[in-house]
Order: structure tokens, then C-alpha cells, then sequence
DNA sequence: GCATTGACGAAGG
DNA sequence: CCCTTCGCCAATG
């Protein structure tokens, strides 16, 4: 069996990265998530910061990883200063439908995508 | 090996 | 309502 890092982890067979960029992935273009929810989604409803951990990660992987898509529960992108640009990652928003004013998804909870949610449309 | 930090979040004072 | 603390886990210094 697969040694686990730590005792208190139940052998993840999937990594933790892997699987965020995974869910990261499935959000629906014009939509937003958060951390959290994502977290919450893996079972790790309190390692919300591993997910954004993983996200400073996620740049450069294949397939290309929405991260503009995923905000905190605040609908603020607090991770603008990760991209390239600071403003890309609005801009994209913006372009995907997304209403950023001031680094603030407008109508957040209506753009809101919850993974747990994935059958809604 | 310990201390600090990190794209967070919830709870407490 | 604002600020502080705790939790969670891994990386980095």
C-alpha cells in the first residue's frame, strides 16, 4: 500500500493538485468559484488555502487551467497578482461575461459555480 | 528542524 | 462592524 505522507491522510490516491485542476477545469465559461468551495468539494472543506496553494502551481498546466474562474468566497480576485498580468485576469472575466469592478465580480452569487452543484446550468 | 508564508474561510472578541 | 485567532497542509528560508 501506498505510504501517505502523513498519518493523518487517508492514502489520497489522487493528488490534491490534480484533483483541483480538475474541478477547476469543469467551470462553465462565464461562471465563478471559489476556493473554499472547491475545498469543500474534495473533502478538505478546511485546507481552502491548499487550493489556492495549488493554483500558484497551476500555471503552465495542460490543459489550460481556468484559474480566472476561481475567486474568494468574496467574489474578490485576490489572485490577479498571480497572472501574468494583473489585469488579466478580469479581462478575461469580463470577456467570458463576467462583470469585474475593482477586482469584484458583480452579481457574484448569480455567477457563483459550485462543483457540488455541476448538474446545474 | 523550526519559523514564516500562502491565490482562504470561518469563528470569536 | 473591524480586528484577531485558529484551522489546514505544504513549501520555503
Amino acid at each position: 500500500m501506498p505510504k501517505s505522507t502523513t498519518p493523518n491522510n487517508p492514502v489520497p490516491e489522487r493528488d490534491f493538485f490534480a484533483d483541483v485542476m480538475d474541478v477547476v477545469r469543469q467551470v462553465p465559461r462565464g461562471r465563478v468559484t471559489s476556493y473554499g468551495a472547491i475545498a469543500k468539494y474534495l473533502g478538505a472543506a478546511r485546507s481552502s488555502r491548499m487550493v489556492g496553494w495549488c493554483m500558484n502551481r497551476a500555471h503552465g498546466v495542460k490543459p489550460k487551467v481556468p484559474a480566472h474562474r476561481v475567486v474568494n468566497r468574496n467574489g474578490l480576485l485576490t489572485g490577479k497578482h498571480h497572472f501574468a498580468t494583473p489585469a488579466q485576469m478580469e479581462d478575461l472575466l469580463k470577456k467570458e461575461g463576467v462583470t469585474v469592478k475593482k477586482d469584484q465580480v458583480q452579481d457574484f452569487q448569480k455567477k457563483f459555480w459550485d462543483p457540488a452543484q455541476g448538474l446545474r446550468l
